[in-house]
DNA sequence: TTAACATTTCTATAATATTGGAAATATAGA
DNA sequence: TCTATATTTCCAATATTATAGAAATGTTAA
């Protein structure tokens, strides 16, 4: 992974509204929500909710699919999972003690 | 983890000196690395390094101890964890054939 | 085709973050 | 003490990002 692929995913959720969006979507599975589902339960004006999903998007974290006039967001989780990677790359100086694994799911 | 202090991480690693820093501080183990040392390697003039400095410590994402008139920062491990942990919570509605296991060192 | 609904784009305003020179602070060694 | 070195704070200029109303676009169903 690039630096700037990484620090536009980080970007896009160091943000209140995009960061809950994100972790919805990643505990909603593939299936996904609907746009205006997420902005229901956030609270979130649609004008809003449409740039925070555009810089989601942007940034790869989540993907759109269409469906007759909803379209349905989901989380990307190998882009998650490179990103997760990318901040803990050799990490501890090859000393595995100092941090434990992360065992996702 | 509480959302504030999740957004206040991400910010701070949503930047290309700041992640640059952190990756470097991963890397670098618990032993650290002087703010000069830092500063040298990324090419950071030393006020720009110390804004830098200052908001990864406050995100809790790196710490300090002074060492005579050097200052050694290295990662905090243990916050880093919480955080990608914060991320993939709930991951994936249950389903783990979603996303593969992360190991870390 | 017309009306209702879902979402995005346009736009302006407001809020927040980044940068680095210069000065201040702190420690070490002569 | 005096000087050199390491780091931080102060400050002002510059750049970036968030917000949401209103209008536009696209889709469905009657």
């Amino acid at each position: 992974m690039k630096i700037g692929l990484a620090v536009e995913a980080l970007a896009a959720l160091a943000q209140e509204s995009r960061l809950s969006i994100f972790r919805l979507l990643v505990q909603a599975g593939k299936e996904g929500v609907a746009a205006g589902v997420l902005g229901e339960r956030l609270g979130v004006p649609p004008a809003t909710l449409s740039f925070h999903l555009k810089t989601l998007t942007h940034a790869r974290l989540i993907k759109s699919r269409s469906e007759g006039r909803f379209v349905i967001y989901s989380a990307n989780y190998a882009e998650m999972d490179k990103l997760i990677a990318y901040l803990t790359e050799h990490c501890c100086a090859g000393d595995a003690t100092q941090c434990a694994p992360v065992r996702k799911c």
